[in-house]
DNA sequence: CACAATCCGAACCGTACGGTACGGTTCACC
DNA sequence: GGTGAACCGTACCGTACGGTTCGGATTGTG
């Protein structure tokens, strides 16, 4: 592997790559291509024509192709931000409100296109490559945002708002409900209903129905 | 378009496709390669090397790479089954079981290999060629679950053994309460934990909160 | 100005793969 | 036995793309 290369396993999960400007200008530019044409339209030549750089820069920076997909990822991952958690969980209404807005963001970012672009990247490399996106993404993604969740859940628990035996079970339960099979559905290029764009009213509901099942 | 491809659009949902039998010997190899190493292992020489037939024979059934992409497709679908209606819903104890059966089922085809896998390719394809594969796919096998399930839920209904609005709606929930985030994980090329891997509590717990939100 | 570093643009190479052509074999049917 | 269709195996072609190399332009530094 080219000592250039963008590595993973020794990269902290929470350490930022910290691309230079250039560099994410040109990811940026990866990214747009990614979005609009899948993974076939992302080409080493095609890049550097639409970002002005050479192909040179390109295998100096990021090794090879591998490693300039891994880096796209690697990149828009530390563009995505959550909702902190404003304010240590004061009463019931606010906990709830503040349990739809993640749902809200959640489904925000999982809809997104530069999201599904990404997903899609990674799932149709997930069989090569001894399938080095699919990790990266889970691990800078997803369990990123479980954790999260997971912390805002317990946080509801403690105060007595909420009832269940484990935090990660109960999170999954709320994915579920907002998610459904609508993230699988757009990944194959369904496009969504109208219902389905309504995020805001999605999350409500799906939040009703979490505190049907774990409301204290 | 060579004549001899596989025409999807004019193609009824329903219609077998009826390969030959030396035809689906191939898709199953098709489908074997696809399961083992991914898209990218699936090449018209590696199949036609693979399957003991020539590359001439493979164009001449399928037209090309495409043709025969849609033709595992078709050909995986049309092997699924899923338990038929057993008897117009007894009593409210046998109905329950009935849909315990069928989450179990559902689970059992969405994490299995060649599911994923076909998901995998369908979805990497997803933005190219007018998004063929991705429609076959839903068309074959979501839709057709999901109409299959709807009609369980309200004869379900009709029984005053459950309660909802829309069966579409009963539907989706009951697949985010079974599924929720385990199958885009798999996708990606996580492993499933044990307890994922009991899908049959995972289909009861899965039941189980289905009737607290929807039971009578 | 001299020097070094960086980077662009373009040309180039090797390879893998989709698709085609063709000779030879099997087999059904007359 | 003769004929034709279906098919296998292999060789072949064109192209697209990953990766490398090189000349020249730009920029920064003492």
């Amino acid at each position: 592997m080219p000592a250039a290369a963008f590595d993973i396993a020794t990269s902290r999960p929470d350490a930022a790559p910290e691309f230079s400007p250039r560099q994410q200008v040109v990811l940026q530019h990866a990214l747009t291509l990614l979005v609009e044409g899948g993974e076939k339209a992302l080409t080493t030549a095609g890049l550097a024509r639409t970002a002005s750089c050479s192909k040179e820069s390109l295998y100096k920076w990021f090794g090879d192709r591998d490693g300039l997909l891994a880096a796209v990822v690697a990149y828009q991952a530390s563009q995505v931000q959550f909702p902190s958690e404003a304010g240590a969980t004061a009463d019931a209404e606010t906990f709830r409100a503040h349990v739809a807005a993640f749902v809200e963001a959640l489904l925000g970012v999982l809809f997104s296109e530069t999201s599904l672009a990404l997903n899609r990247l990674s799932i149709g490399q997930s069989n090569t490559n001894s399938n080095r996106l699919g990790q990266l993404l889970l691990m800078r993604g997803k369990h990123m945002i479980s954790s999260r969740a997971r912390t805002m859940l317990e946080s509801g628990r403690r105060h007595g708002l909420l009832k269940f035996d484990k935090a990660e079970d109960a999170y999954q339960v709320l994915y579920g409900l907002a998610i459904r099979d609508v993230h699988v559905r757009l990944l194959l290029g369904e496009a969504a209903s109208p219902a389905e764009q309504d995020l805001k009213s999605q999350a409500e509901t799906a939040v009703d129905r979490f505190y049907q099942l774990f409301g204290a």
